[in-house]
DNA sequence: GACGTCT
DNA sequence: AGACGTCAACGCAAT
DNA sequence: ATTGCG
């Protein structure tokens, strides 16, 4: 047994933060809306980009934000045939939204062109929380609503409600504050500053923190504390993507620059509450893998010095099974801008044949870029099919790519690795750190954010959190509903001049 | 980083 | 109690 | 059998 010591902390900080407060499951909220417009973005191929979202208040029609998630390709066509007819140069508004708003955390968004319909069309939309400019947070399309008029659409929570009372300055009515949805808190940070170690009960267990203090990302002044208070945080988005994958640990006890190590087998290492994941080595040894599971297995690998997670890309439910492929981009000689264009040509070659993709930065020197396959393939198919991809894109930039395994051949270009895709195969995944200077995050980004000017240090431990509650987890459709290869790889065919080998 | 053994 | 030593991947393919 | 590779 691993040397979990259960032991009261004698720290008057520790407040309890495990309070159900922020135990409950987020759920999110739902609304109709009147669609009043729609925005395209420049490079894209989409019908729309986003739609532009209002409610009827006093009388007029409110911006409420926009969505740019939850429709199809097909279903997206269907709804433009329904815009056509109702195209109107004027704005629908009072006062022109500004559609293209830039934040700290997404400070060029890409140029979108707003589109403004006549207010008659009503859909539905849930979301995270409405922000103090009135608009919807991780907004995501829900459907059409036909059996609903217009203007009988107004705000359905009583945020709203609130945020009016507070305008017109009036006295604080106990009752408008009862009717207010709980409000998403900030999670709290887990570790108090100053003890050098701490114990914190997590999913019920006991969990030791020590050498708080000791440096593990000098050139930035980033502690082991920190690394602790940031995978707390970033808990909900992340464990989604080590939930029931056996995880490769590698540990750097003394910091991104001291030795550092893989450990798989955690066979009477591990705490008795781990789940693990039984295999047999090639010379016949039985040995035991972690099982990403919960908080508490996610802060105990942080705390033997797992600055990265490196999942599997299958579950222990289906090990054969990948959830995803991936396509890696490991620039050698190569400039950033250079990793942005091959991940764009990757998406082209994609995008014609149909097929969703989610690009993220590595965090280290290049992109990760994720294909669904929903676990119904073979690490064999997902390779072969990662081959035919990156060998179409090499075809388009042969110039500064190369598909060379050894790095002799290569000559400096950017190593388009497709054979990552295989059992016990790992990288870093969606929100890991990693162990380099600047303390950056392996990033899931939009494609519009995949631009010349893109750098590795964009995403780092000082801004994800942030980052996050403005974004949500971009790479939720990852999870989600895999592509039909079959089909796929013959479209791919009927466009390309595939070579099968 | 954790554990066993030695002084 | 503290110092010290030891351990902590793996599969595949090219050479 | 050893090395290179992620
Ligand atoms: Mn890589
Ligand atoms: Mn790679």
């Amino acid at each position: 047994l691993e040397g979990i010591i259960a032991k009261k902390s004698s720290s008057t900080y520790a407040p309890d933060l495990r309070s159900k407060d922020w135990l409950k499951i987020k759920v999110n909220q739902r609304q109709e809306v009147i669609i009043a417009g729609f925005t395209k973005n420049e490079d894209t191929v989409k019908q729309f980009s986003s739609l532009l979202l209002a409610v009827y208040e006093n009388g007029q029609l409110q911006y409420v934000g926009k969505v740019g998630t939850g429709f199809s390709d097909k279903l997206q066509k269907e709804m433009m045939a329904q815009f056509k007819p109702l195209i109107t140069d004027k704005s629908p508004f009072e006062t022109i939204p500004d559609v293209n708003k830039p934040s700290r955390f997404r400070p060029n968004p890409p140029k979108a062109k707003a589109t403004w319909l006549k207010p008659e069309l009503v859909c539905e939309v849930s979301f995270s929380e409405v922000t103090s400019d009135g608009v919807f947070r991780h907004p995501s399309f829900d459907g059409m609503r036909t059996d609903k008029k217009a203007k009988d659409v107004v705000r359905e929570t009583a945020v709203d409600t609130e945020a009016i009372i507070e305008e017109k300055d009036q006295p604080e009515d106990k009752h408008a504050k009862a009717l207010k949805p709980p409000k998403e808190k900030e999670r709290k940070t887990l570790l108090n500053p100053k003890d050098e170690t701490q114990v914190r009960k997590i999913c019920g267990h006991d969990l030791k923190f020590t050498s708080l203090s000791k440096i593990y990302w000098p050139e930035d002044k980033v502690t082991k504390r920190d690394m602790f208070n940031y995978y707390y945080r970033v808990a909900e988005y992340i464990l989604p993507y080590l939930k029931d994958r056996p995880m490769s640990l590698n540990r750097f006890p003394g910091g991104i620059h001291g030795p550092s190590f893989y450990q798989k087998n955690v066979k009477d290492k591990a705490p008795d509450w781990a789940k693990t994941f039984p295999y047999t080595t090639s010379n016949g040894e039985d040995k035991l893998y972690l099982l990403g599971t919960d908080e508490a297995s996610l802060l105990w690998m942080a705390s033997l010095g797992c600055i990265e997670m490196n999942p599997w890309f299958s579950r222990a439910q289906s090990p054969d099974n990948p959830d995803y492929c991936v396509i890696d981009l490991d620039p050698d000689k190569n400039t950033f801008d250079q990793v942005v264009e091959a991940a764009q040509e990757v998406r082209k070659v994609l995008d014609a044949i149909g097929v969703p993709s989610f690009p993220k930065t590595s965090g280290s020197t290049g992109i990760h870029i994720y294909i669904p396959l929903d676990s119904k393939y073979s690490y064999d198919q997902s390779q072969m099919f990662a081959r035919i991809i990156v060998k179409l894109v090499h075809q388009q930039i042969p110039g500064y790519t190369s598909l060379e395994r050894m790095v002799s051949k290569r000559k400096g270009k950017m190593y388009l690795d497709f054979l990552q895709n295989r059992p016990g195969a790992t990288i870093a995944g969606p929100y890991s750190l990693r162990p380099k200077p600047g303390a950056t995050v392996s990033m899931p980004l939009t494609w519009d954010e995949v631009k010349p000017g893109l750098t590795m240090k964009d995403f780092t431990i000082f801004n994800a959190t942030d980052r996050l509650k403005e974004t949500g987890d971009l790479f939720k459709g990852v999870l989600g509903k895999g592509i039909d290869l079959v089909k796929t790889i013959k479209k791919a065919q009927s466009i390309f001049d595939v070579d099968g080998e």
